[in-house]
DNA sequence: TAATTTAGTCAGAGAGACTGACCAAAGGAA
DNA sequence: TTCCTTTGGTCAGTCTCTCTGACTAAATTA
């Protein structure tokens, strides 16, 4: 093995890309099996409120017809339900819905084994480390936040 | 703004979509514009002496037809050959063409500016410990490492 | 030599993403 | 008010990417 050294890039996608499958694996065992991961990267995005598809569409960086598609199908499969903005007749929001709402808690289990698991490896101080510089670079890469 | 502190999953996400757009509009406004991202994600793994296919699809996590495909897009746009593997009549060996080995400087330059800006905003400590701790974090969420 | 594994291709299908065109409500400006 | 522009979202069509399943050929193992 020839251990060239990896860019920042491909060194922040291993680990995400790992954690995602993580989770999703874990969904998928406890029966949530009928998402795919497109559509959990716009689920895992709903405000706890609500959202609108707009806001949805430019935090996940696809159009907002690429996320109409995906919650469509989150909706037939009765994680999230659009409920019309009360407060714009042309808006409707992005509700997580009942079955949604009980799939959170067992995702949000697995996150935290897998953080656990990191922790392990890498020591507390160094995962508290990994989330505060993420948390910092976040404000010059994140184009929504 | 209600700051719900993100999962590390999606810290990790942010800005490696980040660096992987800023190469992608770089290159492409070089002249580099006749790829897509996917195709990328699969050239970037090809070792210095060539890989084969069925590694490309590993390290990519694709299925050999997927990278096979991608591939077969890349050589097209004269951005790698595919050659005989000497030791193996079974396999062939994807290698850099002329075309891709010039995008390779310029991309690196986008990602040493990438990293700069980081490094502006974070101190080049935390860049350092950043790449330092993502570097041990592989170790157990690079399946192919 | 025969059986199994490994490298890769071919064919077909589905998901996800895009562009372009469009409609309806909201917000300003005249 | 009335008109114009912006904003939230949909409809239609297309392309890219990815998958599964079935297959060939070379290498390896029994």
């Amino acid at each position: 093995m020839t251990p060239e050294p990896l860019n920042l890039g491909l060194l922040l996608l291993i680990p995400y890309r790992s954690m995602e499958a993580r989770v999703f694996a874990a969904l998928a065992a406890a029966g949530f099996d009928d998402f795919t991961p497109a559509q959990a990267r716009v689920f895992q995005r709903i405000a706890s409120g609500g959202s609108r598809l707009t806001d949805l569409a430019e935090q996940a960086q696809i159009t907002k017809q690429s996320a109409g598609f995906l919650v469509d199908q989150l909706a037939k499969a009765g994680y999230v339900e659009r409920v019309p903005d009360p407060t714009d007749a042309r808006a409707r929001l992005v509700r997580i819905a009942p079955r949604g709402a009980q799939a959170i808690p067992l995702a949000a289990e697995m996150v935290a084994e897998v953080e656990a698991e990191w922790t392990a490896h890498l020591g507390a101080a160094h995962v508290a480390q990994l989330r505060e510089i993420l948390t910092d670079l976040r404000e010059i890469t994140d184009p929504y936040a």
